[in-house]
DNA sequence: CAGGAATTAGCC
DNA sequence: GCTAATTCCTGA
């Protein structure tokens, strides 16, 4: 009987390939091992991910170079996991297993550039032209891959060159195949369970910990949301993962990339000391392949780190929390797009073994799901949530309102912290006509021109369009221009001349670019340094950030303004997180958010910490408008020069869609991703089986590159 | 219409 | 991702 091997590569390619298993690999070839195979013009690394015998129909089969692992470097359930994950996202599975265990993909062979005989006697003969000379003279220092020379050589076309050296006999090149190091065989280190931690929970925490337990210790799967505070949540947690390490079984621990859960990891760490292996994204790759290494054989542990850690392998895994469940980091939107509380939830299906995600202001698909069944642990705070004050900015005149500027002038003479929030960085302000309500936008793009106070120029984020800043408003007349959604700089620059005095610092990606720089800035703003932080979203997601006695959101409502069916929730749980910093022990703190519409829901809502009201309006929304959770949904972009092909291209994909039953097909409209261009679709069904159904059919109908966004 | 640059299809 | 095939583009 023959045998044949799946084999996916760290490729975007759509499916796996069939190889077939030589005689003398027939033991080694098991799922989870790598193996080396000839994909196309050359060899590549891939996974086996099935090992059967039925031979494909029609296709030329081609055999498995090598085996290179004596065991397999992915576990059954890892490689299943990242294989459901890529079929639910449209992604690809091999890319997903990369992203899973990464140095165990990268090495494939590479192309080594070098100098011919014919090529040295040209080069010291002096006979090469100017651009072939410098490739040359690059070249007779060592071998290097033409990517490598493409970096390195200041010539525009770098591979077009060694091209033609090659055609001309100057160079050649060849193909080196990568070394791949075996797993080196691992002991587990026996250590024994010694904890006597004492968690005085109160009722509510106590509560929803034992149910959690209970499931953990009958080996079922159970879906639970903690709805509270961090410090409410650390603590049903701590409880939760006590339980479930007592009984020798891992834990794992999901937060978002950056920021406040830090100290909900933290707890984790003074609680359970050695027992918590910390995946953050500072480990070099050797100290990650360790620390993964370690997680896995220790047989009670907290493995907490960020999204990637979902993939980590837990031979005993008992339990899986998710913490700041609608932090967006979650979603990776970049191939291999995945969403990490997706997959945490089918990981914990699968494993049987209770999920709980946590957060103050969970998604409206967790908050309504959780609802439903019965999952919803409410944890409320010991003390009332923070109040903003909100402050109508339509009839001011410059981007602080009058009020903001008088509560700033009293902290700073009360000697005292302010941090002021605004969404966008540099100066970035549009204008807006205060008699007409009249913005200049974009001839092309139609998004709103952003006014650079330098030159008094109006300027397309998206294209090339430029002009100069009009002095009277081109459709009323009016003399008067509102600069209106002001960048940092902008803000500051206008604070400093109101508060000639003040300390102020600009904290954005621009000004403070390494995590060094960023600290440095924080420690002075907390050794009262500073008196005035203006700062973008970025400083939300900082460790150590000091608490301050005047928190100013301005005009927050630009997120709402998002074409994003996530926008309300994402703005609500931005502005709560903000709110974060207001020091509670000053009586003289306050919090305002300066906004052009006061009585948005929204707002109002996040202003007062009002989940509730936020969560119902938000979910009739959802209801109104067939958003999930009440349907399931499907950003379908597809990318290109070619705008009005790509239209045509839509166009056919969405009469696909609706010929296949699908009732709802949006667009298609505009969609840019940084420089690139293209066309966006969005296709919603009541039923999510009857959605993946019909894209697993229709997508691959479509050629061209796509990036599909699956939401439900 | 050559010849090269740019884009795209296929990889088992 | 890489390569080969293809289309696109430039310049006579």
């Amino acid at each position: 009987m023959s045998l044949f091997a799946d084999i996916v590569f760290a490729l975007p390619l759509p499916q796996a390939y069939t190889y077939a298993v030589p005689g003398e690999w027939t033991a080694a070839a098991r799922p989870g091992t790598r193996v080396r195979a000839s994909l196309g013009p050359k060899t590549a690394i891939g996974i086996i991910v099935r090992v059967h015998d039925q031979p494909p129909a029609g296709t030329f089969i081609k055999p498995i170079l090598a085996v290179l692992d004596p065991e397999p470097i992915i576990p059954p359930d890892i490689l299943d996991l990242a294989g459901r994950l890529s079929r639910r996202y449209y992604s690809s599975w091999g890319e997903l297993l990369r992203a899973a265990v990464p140095p165990a993909l990268s090495g494939a062979s590479s192309m080594k550039a070098a100098l011919t005989e014919a090529g040295r006697a040209a080069l010291a003969a002096g006979s090469l032209a100017g651009e072939e000379a410098k490739v040359a003279a690059l070249l007779a220092e060592k071998r290097m891959s033409p990517s490598y020379l493409k970096r390195k050589s200041v010539v525009s076309g770098g591979a077009a060159v060694l091209a033609r050296l090659v055609r001309k006999g100057l160079a050649e090149t060849r193909t080196v195949e990568k070394k791949v190091k075996p797993r080196a065989a691992q002991a587990a280190p026996a250590v024994a369970v010694q904890m006597d931690l004492d968690f005085a929970g109160d009722e509510a925490v106590a509560r929803a910990a034992k149910g959690v337990a209970v499931a953990a210790a009958e080996g079922r799967f159970l879906s639970r949301l903690f709805f509270g505070p961090p410090a409410r949540r650390a603590s049903a947690y701590l409880a939760c993962a006590r339980d479930v390490l007592l009984r020798g079984r891992q834990v794992l621990f999901l937060y978002p990339e950056i920021g406040m859960s830090a100290a909900v990891a933290g707890a984790f760490v003074a609680g359970l000391g050695e027992r918590v292996v910390l995946l953050h994204s500072r480990l070099t790759p050797r100290e990650r392949l360790l620390a993964r290494r370690r997680a896995e054989s220790l047989e009670s542990a907290v493995v907490a780190g960020p999204r990637s850690a979902l993939f980590t392998p837990l031979p005993r895994l008992g339990l899986i929390i998710v913490d700041e469940e609608s932090d967006d980091s979650y979603l990776q939107t970049e191939n291999p797009v995945y969403d990490a509380r997706s997959g945490a939830r089918m990981r914990a299906e699968a494993a049987s073994v209770p999920l709980i995600f946590g957060s103050e202001t969970p998604t409206a698909e967790a908050f309504e799901r959780a609802r439903r069944d019965g999952g919803m642990f409410a944890m409320p705070a010991s003390e009332p949530p923070v109040q903003a004050i909100l402050l109508d900015d339509r009839t001011e005149r410059g981007l602080l309102a009058a009020p903001l500027r008088e509560r700033l002038a009293d902290i700073l003479a009360a000697r005292k912290r302010a941090i002021l929030f605004a969404l966008r960085r540099g100066y970035a302000a549009f204008l807006l006509c205060p008699r007409c309500g009249h913005v200049p936008r974009c001839p092309r793009c139609d998004i709103a021109l952003t006014l650079h106070q330098k030159n008094r120029r109006l300027a397309c984020r998206y294209c090339s369009e430029e002009q100069p800043a009009p002095g009277s408003c081109p459709r009323c007349g009016g003399r008067i221009w509102e600069p209106r959604g002001a960048g940092v700089e902008a803000v500051a620059e206008e604070l400093q001349k109101t508060l000639p005095a003040a300390r102020i610092e600009v904290f954005d990606r621009e000004r403070v670019r390494t995590r060094a720089a960023q600290a440095k800035v924080l420690a002075r703003f907390a050794g009262g340094a500073i008196d005035v932080l203006v700062a973008t979203p970025l400083l939300a997601h900082q460790p150590g950030v000091p608490a301050a006695s005047l928190i100013g959101v301005l005009n927050p409502e630009q997120g709402l303004g998002q074409s994003d069916f996530r926008a309300g929730q994402r703005t609500y749980a931005e502005i709560r997180r903000f709110l974060r910093f207001l020091d509670g022990s000053d009586p003289r703190a306050a919090a305002v958010l300066q906004t052009a519409v006061p009585d948005h829901p929204v707002l109002t809502a996040a202003a007062a910490g009002d989940y509730a009201k936020f969560f119902g309006v938000e979910i009739e929304y959802r209801r109104m408008l067939g958003y999930p959770p009440f349907t399931a949904m499907a950003e379908v972009a597809l990318w290109g020069r070619d705008v009005k092909g790509l239209e045509r291209t839509a166009q056919d994909l969405a009469s696909r869609l609706r010929a296949a039953g699908i009732s709802e097909v949006l667009g298609p409209a505009e969609a840019r991703s940084g420089g690139a261009r293209g066309v966006q679709l969005v296709a919603k069904a009541a039923d999510a089986s009857v959605l993946d159904n019909v894209l697993g059919v229709v997508l691959p109908l479509v050629k061209g590159r796509k990036t599909v966004t699956r939401f439900d």
